[in-house]
DNA sequence: TTATTTCTAACGGTTTTCCGTGATGGAAAA
DNA sequence: TTTTCCATCACGGAAAACCGTTAGAAATAA
C-alpha cells in the first residue's frame, strides 16, 4: 500500500512532535519531513517529494501566506492543509484564494488532522468543524448585506514592502515622526502608509494595525 | 512503579491530543486528564489528583494566570509546568512569581516536556534552552541599569477587573468615547484607566496594550 | 478603625492620529 | 507605449490620545 508522504511546517516544534505522535499511528500517512520556519519549507517540501503539506501561517519572518503565494508561482501541484490559531474569516478566505486545500484551526482535536489529510489527498477540501461555522455565518451575513466579498478581488490584498515596514514599527509602538526617522522618509509618507494599511486591512485605527501584526507573527 | 499523573490544559486541542501521543510512549508518566479552557481546569485536576499540571497561559475567558492565581489560593501542593507561545519575559517572572515550576516555550522540541514533568517532579525547576537565554540576557541587562525588577513588587502588577474591561474594548478597537458609553462611566474616567493601564504594563502607547491583550488572550 | 485599593471624575494643555485630497517620478506589467 | 502600481510628499482641520495632577466615595484589607 502507498503511504500518503506528509511534510509539516510550523514555528513550535512541540506541536510537530506532537502530530507526528499522532500520525505515527495512522498506516496509509507517513511524516517524511518538516520545518521549524517559513524559509526552509519549499526547499525541504520540494526534496522530500511529500504529497501534502501542512502549513502554519503564524510563522516568523516568512509567513505561511508568503510560502503558499511562492508555491503558486512554481506551480506545484501538491496539496496544502493550512493550520492556524486564528479562525479569522479574512485570513480563510485569503488562504483559499491562494491555492490551499484545507484549513485546520489548532482548537480541532488531533484526529481531525488525519481526517484532513484523508480528504485532501483525495482531491476533496477539508475545513475543521469551527471554520465551516465562521464561513457558513459570513457568507449568510454577506448575503443580508448584499455584498459578494468573496468574489471581490479587493476585499483583502497584500501589503507592500514597505507598508510591512510601517506596519512592524508600529507594532513596535513608535509613532509616526519615529518611523519617519527610522526609515528616512518624511512623516507625511509615514502617514500615507498608514492610511494605506488601515483601509487595505479594514480596520478601524492603530490598534486594529497592531492586533494584525501580531496575529499574523509581523513583530 | 509508580507513575507521574498529568493533566494537560490548553485550548488548542490539536496540541493537547499531540502532546498525549508523546508521553505515550514514556513508560513512567501517565496523561489523566485534560482541559480545553481556563474554567474547566480547577476541577479536573483536583478530582484527578494529577501529580503536576502541564498549563497554557493564551486561553480564551479564564487564562492560565488566573488559573494560577486560584491555584494557589487554595493551597495546592502539586507542581505547575506553563507552556506559551511567546516567550516574554514579563510574563515569565509574573508566572514564576504566583507559583509555576517550569517554563515551556512552544517552540521547543517534544522531548522537553518529558524532561520539564521528570525534572519538575523530582521538586526542581525547568525552564526550556530559548527561556534560559531571555531570562538571562534581561538579567544581565537589568544589572547594567542597576535595577533590580526581579525583587521589586511593583514591577508588574495585575490589572484590576475594571481595568481589564477597558482593556478589552480598546483591543476591540474602540476608541475612548465608545467606550465610555460602552461602560456607562465618563469619557474621563476611561482615560484615567487608560492611562493607569499604561503605565502598569509599562507600554507606551494604545499599540502596547491592544498587543499585550492579543497575547495575553483579553480579545 | 485605619489604611489601601478601586472606581469614579475633572481640567487644561500638548502631541498624535485620522481623514480627504491631490500630486510626482520611477518601475514594472500589459 | 500606455497603464498600473509603488513610494514619496504636502496641507489643513477634526478627533483622539497622552500627560500631570487632583480628589471624593466606596469597598476591602490590615
Amino acid at each position: 500500500m502507498k503511504k500518503i508522504k506528509v511534510h509539516i511546517a510550523d514555528d513550535h516544534q512541540i506541536l510537530i512532535d506532537g502530530i507526528i505522535a499522532v500520525l505515527s499511528s495512522e498506516e496509509n500517512i507517513e511524516v517524511v519531513g518538516y520545518s521549524l520556519n517559513g524559509k526552509d519549507v519549499l526547499d525541504w517540501f520540494v526534496s522530500n517529494e511529500a504529497d501534502i503539506l501542512v502549513l502554519d501561517i503564524n510563522m516568523p519572518e516568512v509567513d505561511g501566506i508568503e510560502v503558499l503565494q511562492n508555491f503558486n508561482k512554481q506551480n506545484f501541484q501538491q496539496k496544502v492543509i493550512v493550520l492556524s490559531s486564528y479562525d479569522d474569516v479574512k485570513l480563510i478566505k485569503e488562504v483559499l484564494k491562494i491555492g490551499a486545500s484545507g484549513f485546520l484551526a489548532k482548537k480541532c482535536a488531533g484526529e481531525s488532522i488525519v481526517d484532513a489529510i484523508n480528504t485532501v489527498f483525495k482531491g476533496q477540501q477539508y475545513f475543521s468543524e469551527s471554520i465551516k461555522e465562521r464561513l457558513l455565518s459570513t457568507f449568510t451575513k454577506d448575503l443580508t448585506r448584499n455584498e459578494i466579498p468573496s468574489l471581490d478581488g479587493t476585499f483583502f490584498s497584500s501589503l507592500t514592502p514597505r507598508e510591512l515596514d510601517v506596519l512592524r514599527l508600529i507594532a513596535q509602538q513608535y509613532n509616526s515622526k519615529e518611523i519617519s526617522s527610522e526609515l528616512h522618509i518624511s512623516v507625511n509618507t509615514v502617514e500615507t502608509h498608514r492610511k494605506n494599511l488601515i483601509s487595505k486591512l479594514k480596520v478601524k485605527n492603530v490598534v486594529g494595525l497592531a492586533i494584525y501584526a501580531v496575529k499574523n507573527n509581523i513583530v
